[in-house]
DNA sequence: ACCCAGGCGACGA
DNA sequence: TCGTCGCATGGG
């Protein structure tokens, strides 16, 4: 680890929820400092005892895509001061304090939740790190790259057998060859609004609203996303009846993220 | 043996 | 356009 990269920590920030509260996959705790491949870098995030998120690489990185990734550069305060107006959006922040939504690379979010569908987190780590380690590049003994959409799009279902993907195989192998060929473009996505962005992120075989949503959140910045899960769906009828309170409005997806830890948890 | 899992596409009305 | 159903696979 050549690279040191310390990080300002302004409002609630925990980086275990953050990891772990299923919008990555490919994060590993050991003790109290959590390695992962982002990109094609090796890296391993901590807390020190100044309350700074330490980010150690392999290769370099600048800072501001560190503070981008952990979501350092929003305003948590101000999302979390306007969520809290409303009595039962604050009871899931409070539950949830400390989750991020992280802006992950494209292409690995992208199929990451392709992946996801009709699927448990156990088994999405699993096909996902089966996928690494066929067919990204190796790090060292446990760690290898996210494949790239070119390496993937020139697979045959066959090939894809070994990850043990079932019928989002051709799934998978479509949203390659889209990405691959520039059909979909993460820079077009960026500067779409989130209508358009999620008009065309759906020309993807086996990307429908939901995992349209997922992408658009946790890649591609869109803060207004909601994915609709089955949890988030029972959330909305048991907590929300009348719809998404104002406080949301703009943020829906930050919202998202406490709502689901709640109905997760109680 | 069954049931389900951060959904989606195909199909019929 | 809307509701229903099958889907690959593996864990409980």
């Amino acid at each position: 680890m050549k690279y040191n990269i310390i990080l300002d920590i302004v409002g609630e920030f925990d980086l275990d929820k953050t990891l772990f509260c299923g919008q990555a996959f490919r994060w590993q705790q050991k003790q109290d400092k959590y390695f992962a491949v982002v990109e094609d870098n090796y890296v391993c995030a901590y807390i020190n005892d100044e309350n700074k998120l330490v980010v150690q690489s392999d290769k370099p990185q600048q800072k501001e895509y560190w503070q981008k990734y952990f979501a350092l550069d929003q305003d948590y305060v101000g999302y979390h001061n306007r969520l809290c107006k409303n009595e039962t959006l604050k009871k899931c922040v409070q539950q949830a304090s400390g989750i991020r939504v992280l802006t992950q690379p494209f292409f690995e979010t992208l199929i990451s939740f392709i992946i996801s569908q009709n699927n448990n987190i156990p088994r999405i780590t699993k096909i996902i790190d089966l996928l690494c380690k066929n067919f990204g590049n190796k790090i060292n003994d446990e760690f290898y790259t996210f494949p790239t959409a070119q390496v993937l799009s020139e697979l045959s279902l066959e090939d894809l057998q070994v990850i043990r993907s079932g019928f989002r195989a051709k799934y998978i192998l479509d949203a390659a060859q889209k990405v691959a060929s520039g059909e979909v473009c993460y820079d077009v996505l960026l500067n779409q609004d989130y209508q358009d962005a999620f008009i065309t992120i759906q020309k993807i075989k086996g990307v429908g609203p939901k995992v349209a949503d997922c992408v658009l959140l946790f890649s591609a910045e869109k803060k207004c996303a909601f994915p609709k899960d089955v949890w988030i769906k029972k959330a909305m009828e048991q907590l929300f009846a009348d719809g998404l309170p104002a406080e949301a409005e703009g943020i829906e997806g930050i919202a998202q993220q406490y709502i689901f830890e709640y109905i997760r948890k109680n």
